[in-house]
DNA sequence: CATGAATGAGGTTTCATTCAT
DNA sequence: AATGAATGAAACCTCATTCAT
């Protein structure tokens, strides 16, 4: 690929996050061009389609969340790591949309192995590391976690949690994933 | 009204909750007039613009959780009706999308004085019972536990969480309220 | 016809006049059925189509300025009859619209034997009254007199000539057909 | 812009011509689009709306307008050009219905400074060459010669005047002009 | 007779996608 | 590889007309 068109790919994926958390998914392609400086012709020349555009999207934001994971996994203290990671997801939720619809929906069909699987595992040694430190009860899975991430991360982005809300928010499940 | 536009006028917002529950907001209107048995036309004579209809059926779900939530108030457990509510409205909301949307957003224009409000209201009175019964702790506020039934709802329907999940999810939160 | 549905025909009328008048014939029907206090099958049942209620206004602008003719040619002084009902037109024209479509266009299918041959009779009464007193030149034809009456008539009404732009525009007029 | 681009614009403003003129305002714009040989896309790629269009059918035939104006003061013979340019515009009218709605209400919200006046100041110009060339009255001001412009090209459309009722309608004018 | 709800064709407008330039 | 004009299906909405009440 050429240094150009690299920088293409690039300069249409910050637009597509701008213009789709500002405008939902049913935002125009064309006015993801526009804000990228480029023609539509373009857009889809690097995106076949406006649902690969959306993916790639998604993507984007998953490996930004799992190497986020990655860094408390292999540096952070492990019984705080999780309550890290979890607000720290929420607060970035509530600013950019695409993170949050994608934890909620898993994205479109991107299920069982990819990067979706990977934050998944990412996800379950931080909760392993909280209960191992006696931060986090023993008899919560998984599945429960993740979900309350994408739960809280969804509604703090759409309903626009301010900052003592989401703390409060959190206080709560925290309290009950604590021993 | 006469008795025929009653029976269209629900019959088209049955259609509606169905169809925007299965694929979005964005779901066509003819898909809701196909499916409510009636010509394109007349859900324009009963709800002017699609917006309209989309507004009525969020003042109707509401209008039923205030219902479900007033019989609890009167007649339930003040120890466990928070709860229950809390739990009700998750699991119906995993079924229609409508009332997790009209949650999340307090739906369009409708925030300060209207049903939400009443809704609200009610919730209030829900946790307070619970306070007073000693099974919710005394520092958690409506506006956290109102936020956490919002995306719970929310992410149970868009992610279509089972039962199982439901529970699991739901016993953190509820952990978490409790003293 | 029963008292009430003459009554209903007569307000539905008035209310055609007045608001193809505002709106132009592109107005909708309901408009006038709401204007004139019924429900939109009673339009229907007097004039069966919209175009049948247009035709009826217009033959009902015709029959007043017939009567205004006729009135002129029987009771006014012939050397003034033409000028003034000319006048006349124009100003009424400048205040209602069906009057002056009706003739510009002649109204639909409406030519030979109607009521605008007859009122093309009047004027041709009108106009040999002139000539024969002597304020009329002897070689202008009916045709074009008819034609510019319906001609300053519109145009009066849509351009909306005020009083004095009438006047002015008539005298040059009047002037050309003075001997 | 393109050159099939240009060519498509063309197109469609001259197929707009046709047929709004054959058919007024109300003709649909996917006619225009099958005159044109294009889809209904193309059409409102060039023109946003379907007003848009018709604004700028009228912008075209004042340009045409005033060009045969501005030719007319500057070379033709200042005795006939007024009457020349007044026939003109009604034989013009006669077959393009665009011309005649301009003249007649100056065209959407384009009144006080915009092209409109231009074409009005021009025909001042003509006035006062006849005028001066004694080929018209003194005492005829501009306004009514405008009205008169505007209300016989208007007739003349609408009505469909034949090459001799234009001839005839017009003596009896331009022998109102005449001192 | 009157009512007004229902019909459905048709109009305007948007937008993902293709393709000539 | 980029451009941006063209395409055309599909969405929303209007309105003349019909017909059950």
């Amino acid at each position: 690929m050429r240094a150009d068109a690299q920088r293409n790919r690039a300069a249409i994926l910050a637009a597509a996050e701008v213009v789709f958390a500002r405008d939902g998914p049913a935002a125009s392609t064309e006015q993801v061009a526009a804000l990228a400086g480029v023609a539509i012709g373009t857009v889809f020349r690097h995106f076949p389609t406006k649902d690969a555009l959306l993916r790639a999207l998604m993507k984007d934001a998953l490996a930004r969340l799992s190497a986020d994971a990655t860094e408390l996994i292999e540096h952070g203290d492990p019984g705080t790591s999780l309550f890290l990671f979890f607000a720290d997801v929420v607060a970035q939720a509530a600013a950019k949309k695409t993170v949050a619809d994608l934890l909620a929906t898993g994205g479109p069909e991107v299920t069982a192995d990819g990067p979706v699987a990977a934050l998944h595992e990412e996800l379950g040694a931080l909760l392993s590391g909280a209960q191992s430190a006696g931060t986090a009860r023993a008899d919560v899975g998984l599945p429960e976690v993740a979900a309350l991430l994408a739960a809280t991360s969804d509604a703090a982005l759409r309903a626009g949690w301010d900052e003592g809300l989401q703390k409060r928010a959190l206080a709560v499940i925290f309290a009950g994933l604590r021993p």
